[in-house]
RNA sequence: GGUCCGUUCGUCUAGGGGUUAGGACAUCAGAUUUUCAUUCUGGUAACACGGGUUCGAUUCCCGUACGGACUACCA
């Protein structure tokens, strides 16, 4: 494939969803497979949905994410502008073109006027309830007026929106690089507002526009885009840019955890799982909703989940970096039907690549939750502990989680270990145990295991007996990382300090 | 309602006219770890249904059912 040009095209009207930074992804991958271009265009054509902030908020989720944007906003670019409100005369010359060849027409319908004609087709059981080739006849446009009316009408400032033409019964082919061939009978396609009465594009002529003028390769993105997509081809017939047409690729749904339909925010609410990258405060609602970054998910895990929703490499591989999957990513293994979303896997995928991380850069995660704590910890005790915990965290902030009792001796202890095994024994054991500890000069794994050895003898009480009563002196839980190495992060001092706690405040079973 | 798209274990999926229908997550059991987690081993678990085509269909075709998307001067 020669030039491949892709582009990521949302809108600013919040939050970058999950699905959106799976499909900038696929873009990515694609482009980068080929030395192509990554293109980030900003279709903000509804000045009502605007949202500030928004447009951030997406170059930060990329960014976050390691999907690189080669030319756009933010980046520039032989064909800037690439925010779409910046290019209105653009797309008014092109509707222009379309009226003078009789392919596009002007509309002054009011919304009430377009609510009665529905309502009209409705109580008629028409099988087609929509403005085209059977209703345009009918409606108050520059087909239906005189030229010096409808010219009058726009010259009086009223308000009026640019419709295409669209021809009765011909067959529109489309192929689809994922799903096929699709044909659509265009009497099914409306004639579909392109210039709204605002002077700004719709995103059915702007997209086709840019995506001409931008010369992209390939059209990435969601199936909602499908039953549109016929009327895009149409359109490039009509600018008669047929041959620069790009191929299309509309990729399935992202789906929610259980039940039926399109990921929402609403369910992934329910479900406890964020839908956006990063935090995010909408302006207009006041509503706050958390990102997968801030609860603790790593850009390359998240990406390796999401590339495996609805895509795979057909080997038996699961763990792919951005070089791997550029490298392997190919159109045509991407699947048709919809993903259900499951947090699952993407908890696996976060669990395996924390693991693959080195002592040092776990370091700085625990630091980073000590922070807030007022915790201050030398680096030898912190890397033990990362150490220690390294096989047991799926996400950074669980360093500090399950690692808290190293800092802060517990204050609420494991009630059915001790009610269960802290008995005579475990007493005798233990005070048996101090005092070894007290005479020890070193709190290494070895010496400790020695010395709980040598404890086990002198007291003839089994090891195992003790393992989980001292582990709930010292941790207040029943499980957690090796003891030995517990305690000697922990210390002598330490130790024997929240073992002679224990001694005085346990209730003894008899 | 109409148009379009889809349907393999609970989930993500591989496969493809004859297979013990494969893997991963989840789940269950066993082993190891003197506890828990990790790790290892093993188990449960799927071709929506009905008709064709065929010697043979989960695979190809057609229907049905179910699901989804779209049906705005939103993208």
């Amino acid at each position: 494939m020669k030039n491949v040009r892709v582009r990521f095209a949302p809108s600013p009207t919040g939050a970058l969803h999950i699905g959106g930074v799976r499909t900038a992804l696929y873009n990515f991958l694609l482009a980068r497979q080929h030395g192509g271009t990554m293109i980030l265009r900003i279709e903000d054509t509804d000045q009502n949905r605007f949202v500030p902030g928004a447009e951030e908020y997406i170059l930060e989720s990329l960014k976050w994410a390691g999907i690189e944007i080669d030319e756009g906003v933010g980046k520039g670019g032989p064909h800037a502008p690439y925010r779409q409100s910046e290019r209105k005369p653009i797309y008014q010359k092109y509707a222009q073109q379309l009226i003078d060849q009789g392919k596009a027409y002007y509309a002054f319908d009011t919304e009430e006027e377009l609510e009665a004609m529905r309502e009209r087709l409705k109580s008629q059981h028409s099988s087609d309830q929509q403005y085209g080739s059977g209703t345009r006849m009918q409606m108050k446009n520059s087909l239906t007026l005189s030229e010096s009316d409808v010219k009058s009408k726009i010259d009086s400032g009223e308000h009026y929106v640019i419709r295409l033409k669209v021809p009765p019964n011909e067959e529109i082919k489309l192929t689809d690089l994922i799903r096929g061939e699709v044909h659509v009978n265009s009497s099914q396609i409306d004639d579909k507002v392109l210039m709204k009465s605002d002077g700004m594009p719709t995103y059915h002529l702007a997209n086709v526009v840019d995506d001409y003028l931008m010369k992209i390769s390939h059209v990435i993105r969601g199936e909602e885009w499908l039953p549109s997509a016929p009327l895009h081809i149409l359109l490039y017939k009509f600018l008669g840019w047929e041959k620069e047409r790009p191929h299309f690729a509309h990729l399935p749904l992202l789906l929610k955890a259980d039940g039926n339909g399109k990921l929402s925010k609403r369910d992934a609410d329910k479900a406890g799982f964020p839908i956006f990258p990063l935090n995010w405060a909408d302006p207009k609602t006041k509503e706050f909703s958390k990102g997968f970054r801030e609860n603790g998910y790593l850009p390359e895990a998240l990406l390796n989940f999401l590339a495996f929703l609805g895509w795979n490499p057909g080997t038996e591989q699961e763990i792919f970096s951005m070089k791997e999957l550029i490298q392997v990513f190919s159109l045509d293994r991407i699947s048709k039907h919809g993903a259900r979303f499951d947090i699952h896997k993407a908890q696996w995928y976060n669990q395996q690549y924390l693991k693959k991380r080195s002592n040092e850069e776990l370091t700085v995660f625990l630091y980073n939750s000590l922070k807030p704590e007022n915790v201050i910890c030398e680096a030898e005790k912190a890397s033990k502990i990362c150490e220690v915990l390294q096989e047991r965290v799926t996400f950074p902030q669980d360093f500090w989680q399950q690692g808290k009792f190293f800092f802060i001796a517990p204050t609420s202890f494991d009630h059915q270990v001790i009610s269960k095994k802290w008995n005579a024994e475990t007493v005798k054991f233990l005070k048996t145990f101090v005092d070894c500890l007290n005479s020890t000069e070193s709190t290494k794994v070895s010496e400790i295991k020695a010395l709980l050895e040598k404890t086990s003898q002198a007291t003839e009480i089994a090891l195992g007996k003790i393992m989980q009563p001292l582990r709930v002196a010292l941790t207040g839980e029943s499980s957690g990382p090796d003891l030995m190495m517990t305690i000697e992060i922990l210390g002598q001092k330490e130790t024997i300090s929240r073992i002679t706690y224990a001694l005085a405040n346990f209730p003894v079973k008899i």
